[in-house]
DNA sequence: TGCTCATTGTGTACGGAGTATACATGAGAC
DNA sequence: GTCTCATGTATACTCCGTACACAATGAGCA
């Protein structure tokens, strides 16, 4: 068989290779454990060989992005209806997301939006397009909906981290951890907190993301 | 005058003096151009100096998120009507966020959800409460505005950063932009993003924040 | 089979990051 | 005047990303 170029078959390592071991250090050891050191270890090679794959460390964090976006839609799936869809392709954009949440920061920074979010991107067009929604529709249908996924990730990963130190969830608690960070402040300056407090944390559950994601949708169709 | 501390008063540096460089520093040369070194240099000071006041760099960090926080509820406003209320007290936040975008990675990162964000969360129940809605549709609706406004936020500085390069705008430039960046795939793969790519560029306005925000606030209310 | 040479991994080293630790200084309180 | 403690300094250590020169390896052609 001939091959024009050999395309790097030749060594131990490859981008992938080193797309998943770093991958996996950022989900055990969070964002600030990678290091090309701690990589090249992991390999067992030397830092440097590193490089012969990646021009820098940003080009590898950027590769980590695209491997997260691309395994939120890993599978198929042909959900019947379009609003069932979207809200299943969201639903699974969130769990990869959760289950790698030492690359949300990369998210926001670096203007890196590869091939693979392009392809989500084109797809959701077509569903929403395909609904018959008029072209300003879709695309703040789209934006809403992205917007939305975005934020809650983030604000989930930063819920569940401050969980790590006290296991949250009943009002007590709250209220506890509200007068603890905050000896100085009066807790009766945030009544609605308090009283709100229980439905708040609920926000770390899929199911709520789910109607979250469905009350977009809604509003996007003219009362139906 | 008696004050049982004297509460840092005698040197040249402060909390407050120290973010407010920082915060300079971020905003003229990126979150990355923030180093200890760097910051005690605009201070006029050895990068010790610094530690007298922040237990850390993440420390640092975490003060300024409040800082832009506090900022973007500096000066009250008592616009009339619960939902204008509202639209206006996001539209404060998002342009906050937007002339601070260096922090904003941080937003996604830590645990660090202090006063400020608490003092905001509070007023904004308060108006939900007020105007008559329930207590699940109050969480709903704040979880809703929130992660919409966080992830609008990082979507916009990452299109920002991405113009830095080539001005976009003209469907043309779009098109010349996707076709470089991934000579490989076929333009024809993505027939939606094409039709749809000046509607989408459009997100990086206010005024279109604003719509995505009525329209949150419109699918919480019953069927006006 | 053996020469050639691009590709891939190694070794060493440099500048800059955060920060621990010990010390200097200087402004009130007595 | 002297004590004391908060504030800033000096020095140095570890670890980071990565530039640069070199060595090994294996495919392609003679």
């Amino acid at each position: 068989m001939y091959t024009p170029y050999t395309m790097s078959t030749r060594g131990r390592l490859s981008r992938e290779r080193i797309l998943e071991d770093a991958l996996r250090i950022v989900d055990s050891e969070g964002l600030q454990g990678l290091t090309i050191r701690r990589l090249a270890q992991e390999l067992d090679v030397t830092p440097m060989a590193v490089y012969r794959h990646f021009k820098n460390k940003t080009d590898i964090l950027d590769g980590l992005i695209e491997l997260v976006i691309a395994e939120g839609q890993a599978t198929e799936h042909d959900t019947e209806g379009w609003q069932a869809w979207i809200e299943v392709t969201f639903l699974r954009m969130r769990a990869s997301l959760l289950q790698h949440p030492g690359v949300l920061p990369l998210l926001g920074s670096s203007a890196s939006y590869g091939l693979q979010s392009l392809r989500i991107t084109e797809r959701l067009l077509g569903k929403l397009r395909g609904a018959g929604l008029g072209a300003d529709a879709v695309a703040r249908g789209l934006h809403l909906l992205v917007s939305y996924t975005l934020g809650a990730v983030a604000i989930e990963v930063a819920a569940r981290e401050q969980q790590q130190s006290a296991e949250a969830g009943t009002q007590q608690e709250w209220q506890r951890q509200l007068r603890q960070r905050f000896e100085s402040a009066d807790i009766a300056e945030f009544p609605n907190l308090v009283a709100l407090a229980p439905k708040l944390s609920r926000f770390v559950e899929e199911a709520e993301f789910g109607l979250g994601v469905r009350q977009i949708i809604r509003s996007l169709t003219p009362e139906a």
